[in-house]
DNA sequence: CTGGTTTATGAACACCGTTCGGTGAACACC
DNA sequence: GGTGTTCACCGAACGGTGTTCATAAACCAG
């Protein structure tokens, strides 16, 4: 009997397993898919009925795996998101703090351009879906991405070299709105013919570095 | 024979006008309607249907004064844009650019943080709605905007009080995409806690006037 | 083999943007 | 005044969307 039992348990669990592998499996070939598609013709262009054409699934078996759309989405934005902070990584070794910041921004900026329908889901498409990211968990991808540009200037602030009582995390808020805008500006207003985005972080880093090249403070200077 | 038909000529024109009349206004009547839809509901809350229950027409009449959905999102972006601008107006005229500067980004982020929908719609919506803007009219309101933003640095340059080879316009894109981040940013991270729009636009200014707040170049300062 | 649980689905609902053929009223001409 | 024409308007439809639910099939435990 206590025998029995245990091979039921055994064969259970095994069964079990496969079936969460199984279940696990799909998951994240609907995902894959899923993912392949926004890359392609971004996130408006994904739609369940061609999702599920996709994994050769009815529509309707995509919702015993997630929610809706937008949960499909606020995995696809974590993921987008783990690969930014994968590109992020490189530079964040940098030691010297102010080579590290020009680092990270040719970074940022080169992944956001090089991967903009990932980028645009993100960080432009609907304010719950970044909200997965920084809201919900307090120790997730998004605060600790926001940790690697804040430490730039604790670094800086620790070693002396910055002025006392500087705020290193709005130093660091304002860097990410200058790298964020130089993205989001070059994907939406394709339109509008601006230097490369390359020069722009340049300019932006050293500007906001050094100030602004040469100034007079002088109202008049003849 | 010839009064009758300068009597005809002119009743003809008298209804002529009437009805150009009457259809500029429904036009008007249906942007009106569709500005206000989207203001309070955003652009992805407008559809065609609601519009044309709200303005008591038949849908098919929609297309009887625009193209499409995306023409009324044209129009709509072009207004904004057009309000934005009457925003920037007044800090435009501040005499000192040293002065005007930080006005501008005060004013240009305080557009955009109390007209969220209306911004989401001009900036992050799509690449082919800013199009409009910038690309389509080489004098539009785009174009012209910027150059209020690239006059600054014009204006500081010819007073000799920046370094001569600076580019204005480089340094102007770096200021717009330093606003727009932060705008950008606060309505799209929601989740996301930071400081204060506004005290992150002071900073961004001041920074990129100023450079990071006395720092010290050397790598070690000991 | 039986009963129950999990998995998948077809069909439906309520929307969406857009198109097209028809209708009726206002107009132009004789 | 009668007649032909133009034009704003609309009902209905097409093909698409996300999502739900009852039904059926597969699977496995006892």
């Amino acid at each position: 009997m206590a025998v029995l039992s245990v091979k039921a348990y055994s064969v259970n669990m095994g069964i079990a397993e496969r079936k969460e592998r199984q279940r696990a499996e799909l998951r994240e070939q609907i995902l894959r898919t899923a993912r392949g598609m926004v890359m392609r013709e971004g996130f408006a262009a994904l739609s369940m009925r061609k999702l599920a054409d996709a994994v050769e699934y009815a529509p309707a078996t995509l919702y015993l795996h997630f929610e809706n759309r937008e949960a499909i989405a606020k995995e696809l934005c974590v993921r987008g998101f783990q690969d930014l902070l994968a590109v992020l990584e490189p530079a964040a070794q940098v030691e010297d703090p102010l080579e590290r910041l020009p680092q990270l921004a040719k970074a940022y900026v080169r992944f956001g351009l090089e991967n903009p329908e990932t980028y645009r889901l993100i960080f432009m498409e609907d304010a719950k879906l970044s909200t997965a990211l920084f809201a919900d968990n307090p120790e997730g991808p998004g605060p600790r991405s926001f940790g690697v540009l804040v430490q730039v200037f604790v670094d800086l602030l620790e070693a002396g070299r910055l002025e006392e009582g500087t705020r290193p995390d709005q130093l660091a808020e304002v860097l990410w709105a200058g790298v964020h805008g130089i993205v989001a500006l070059k994907l939406t207003c394709s339109g509008f013919p601006g230097s490369p985005a390359e020069e722009l972080t340049q300019v932006l880093v050293s500007t906001l570095v050094k100030g602004l090249p040469g100034l007079k403070a002088e109202t008049k200077a003849r």
